[in-house]
DNA sequence: AGCACGCCGACT
DNA sequence: GTCGGCGTGCTC
């Protein structure tokens, strides 16, 4: 900082010699302002400042300082703001990320500064404690609130009005007469610290041995990537903790990253058996007081430890010693709004920025990881078997080419066979299948006409109970009607394919005297109560639950010896490229539902096309082998991580506008070698808050810089006219 | 994100 | 004639 006389500067406040500061703005722009530093303000780059920008104010970060001259017309700065500077690694963690997912850089920003709304009413609450004599008139009401303070401790007025069963009056009254002194409560300290030893773990042998590859190279100086790959069951979780401990004995901040719907009781539960405390939780659902204490404690190195969904990645760090992201191949840790971003890929690059360990916890790796544990980029550390002798379930194949179920039937006589005998054991089964509904595709049987989407290119999905025709792509619902809109023909429309709703019906018809539940995320009710039947699913209550991929996650049901899965092809056929990966993962997950304590349980994978790699795989048990294969298809076609995926996507308030901008891009494009567009025709339409967006896939192998292409790309192109977005999304390739 | 400006349809 | 809807562009 330049210390310049103060009489130059007030006779020549604009010459050259003047402090002028770059701030950054949380808003979408991807320049940072010039602003005048007034004379006696110190400011330096990770100050947050606020700042005049047109007629309003604003909050900025100092990007950079430097003196020189000012132009004139340069606005000046405000005054700092009360809150935490943001250190030198997180802005370069901003760049790093607005660069690479060509968001602009404020709005990066604002991932990081999201919670602080500088509440400024806070409320302290107040206490009381006894210093004077009695009151003259000690009345039954007083003589109460006096014997409880006769030990002179402070109180909480709250609960003292509870204890004494008298008004806040009362209280109020004795401060009056002196004979009450209030004081602030000593706050509640936001996160306890974790005690790293408060427990000690007893590991199997396969564990202890992951434990100490772990700590072996979370004490290399150097930050590091590990893929802690454990089988469900084999207690990774437990594993990772004791890199957490590891931290804390550092006095280190450790993040523990999760998808959001895994940041459970169940979790938080499991790490205060291990450590005496609840981590610091970070997600949607903690209010914005909290946020706000929390945010401060981690600025502050107060707060050692958090659990947090994507968005606890961009928080400010006092020392951040390691970064957990757990369930790494989970497709929730994308961001597909805003800025675009993979939570585990861009915790590999904050964690090398901050020279933290990172671990990437999973029970089926993505492929991605697996390609650089593989390369050497990561350390593998594996967790190859379940702990505490439970087994692994038995998975076999119903060919239902060969025993199909009867017509307008899901369920093959083989399968129905074995529910019957686990029905008979007292046992549960689960009927896995991922369409909510009762039926995917409505036809007319007269004329043939197909129940499509007005806004998408997917077909109506039936819903019974509400009697409603939906698409799950945009959320247009219409009632379903009894002629057919086309040909006015009645009674002709006829559900085609299973869904939920429709298996629950056959389950009826075929165990009349079974108890059987739907578990699926649009149940009537709400999250509260599929919480509940949840629970009575984990009590035993049902015989059979048929469930989307909700019930893959998270909760153990004891009583579960048999998973059906009654469509195992679904999923397979989608032009997604990564298709068979997520099959392979999802199947995976679910019939490892499967099994009572020390009993291996019965997995069943109806199939039409049982000798599919990924069916195969899954019977097998050889996920080596799935994964050598799949990594070699996704070599030979360049796809992630050996190439690069991205897409431009095109949004508007009508389909029409969005669709013809796309059509314009894509013959725009002039591909230099190694990248391929793969036209709007292709891409899905899908409806986001009212945004009809369109897709334009563009695939690159990785000696092209996608960025830069994709940049002079949309600066060649017309530029859009109307109500028209573009923006740009770079698929998830994992970074090392 | 705000906020102003400007262009088109309904109407005190 | 004006009011006000929203689409568009700008903010050091």
């Amino acid at each position: 900082m330049s210390s310049d006389s103060p009489n130059l500067d007030s006779l020549f406040p604009d010459a050259a010699g003047a402090v002028i500061a770059d701030v950054l703005i949380p808003l979408a722009l991807d320049i940072a302002y010039s602003y005048k530093v007034p004379p006696g303000l110190t400011v330096q780059p990770g100050d947050v400042v606020h700042v005049p920008l047109a007629a309003r104010e604003t909050i900025g970060v100092v990007w950079e300082t430097r003196t020189g001259a000012a132009a004139s017309n340069l606005k000046a700065v405000i005054a700092k703001a009360d809150a935490p500077p943001l250190g030198s690694k997180l802005r370069e963690f901003v760049d790093w990320v607005a660069r690479y997912t060509l968001a602009p850089r404020g709005l990066v920003l604002r991932m990081t500064l999201r919670s602080p709304e500088i509440e400024r009413n806070e409320r302290i609450a107040m206490g009381v404690r006894l210093v004077g004599a009695p009151p003259a008139r000690l009345t039954p009401a007083r003589q109460r609130v006096l014997a409880i303070l006769g030990d002179g401790l402070l109180r909480a007025k709250r609960d003292l009005c509870d204890e004494a069963g008298v008004s806040a009056a009362v209280i109020d009254g004795l401060i009056d007469e002196g004979t009450l002194l209030p004081e602030p409560m000593p706050q509640a300290p936001v996160a306890p610290v974790p005690d790293p030893d408060f427990t000690k773990t007893i590991f199997s042998e396969a564990q202890s041995k992951a434990v100490d590859e772990l700590l072996t190279s979370l004490r290399q100086e150097q930050s590091s990537t590990t893929l802690l790959e454990g089988v469900t069951g084999s207690g990774k979780t437990e594993v990772y903790f004791e890199a957490v401990a590891e931290t804390l004995r550092k006095g280190r901040q450790s993040l523990i990253l999760m998808p959001e719907i895994a940041l459970t009781g169940q979790f938080l539960d499991r790490f205060e058996k291990r450590f005496g405390v609840r981590p610091a939780e970070w997600h949607s659902g903690v209010s914005g007081r909290r946020r706000e204490k929390i945010f401060s404690a981690l600025a502050s190195g107060e707060a050692k430890v958090i659990a947090g969904a994507r968005s606890a990645l961009f928080l400010p760090y006092a020392d951040l010693g390691l970064i957990i992201v757990d369930e790494e191949h989970e497709t929730a840790y994308k961001q597909e709004d805003g800025v675009h971003y993979h939570a585990r890929d861009m915790a590999v690059v904050r964690g090398r920025l901050e020279n933290a360990p990172v671990i990437l916890a999973s029970a089926t790796p993505s492929i991605e990881s697996r390609v650089n544990a593989k390369a050497g980029r990561y350390t593998h550390v594996k967790l190859p078997e379940r702990h505490g002798g439970r087994a692994m379930p038995e998975i076999a194949t119903i060919d239902l080419r060969a025993d199909p179920p009867s017509k307008g039937r899901f369920l093959s006589p083989r399968l129905i066979g074995e529910i019957r005998e686990t029905i008979a054991r007292g046992e549960q089964t689960l009927l896995y299948l991922n369409r909510r509904g009762y039926a995917p595709l409505t036809l007319c049987r007269h004329c043939g006409h197909r129940f499509q989407c007005p806004n998408c290119t997917t077909w109506l999905v039936e819903h019974r109970f509400r009697r409603a025709l939906m698409c799950h792509h945009c959320g247009h619902v219409e009632r379903r009607p009894e002629t057919c809109p086309s040909c006015s023909a009645e009674e002709s429309l006829a559900a085609c394919g299973p869904g939920v709703e429709r298996l629950q019906e056959e389950v009826a018809e075929q165990f009349p005297e079974a108890r059987a539940l739907v578990l699926s995320s649009d149940m009537p009710g709400g999250i509260e109560r599929l919480r509940r039947e949840i629970e009575a699913v984990a009590t035993g209550e049902f015989n059979i639950v048929i469930g989307t991929q909700l019930v893959a996650k998270g909760h153990h049901f004891p009583y579960l010896s048999l998973v059906g899965v009654v469509d195992a092809d679904l999923g397979l056929t989608s032009g997604d490229p990564r298709a068979a990966e997520r099959t392979f993962q999802m199947l995976g997950q679910v019939t490892g539902r499967a099994g009572r304590g020390h009993t291996a349980g019965r997995a069943l994978l109806q199939s039409y096309d049982p000798d599919h790699p990924v069916i195969r795989a899954l019977v097998s048990g050889d996920a080596e082998r799935f994964y050598r294969e799949e990594t070699a298809q996704r070599e030979a076609a360049s796809m992630p991580p050996f190439g690069r995926l991205a897409a431009l996507i095109i949004s508007a308030n009508e389909r029409q506008p969005a669709e013809s901008h796309a059509r314009a891009l894509a013959r725009t494009a002039e591909p230099p070698p190694g990248v391929m567009v793969l036209g709007p025709a292709e891409a899905p339409i899908a409806v986001i808050r009212g945004r009809h967006r369109f897709r334009i896939l563009v695939k690159t192998d990785r000696s092209v810089p996608i960025q830069t292409y994709l940049r002079e790309w949309i600066a060649r192109a017309p530029k859009p006219t109307g109500n028209i977005r573009v923006s740009i999304d770079i698929d998830p390739q994992s970074f090392y």
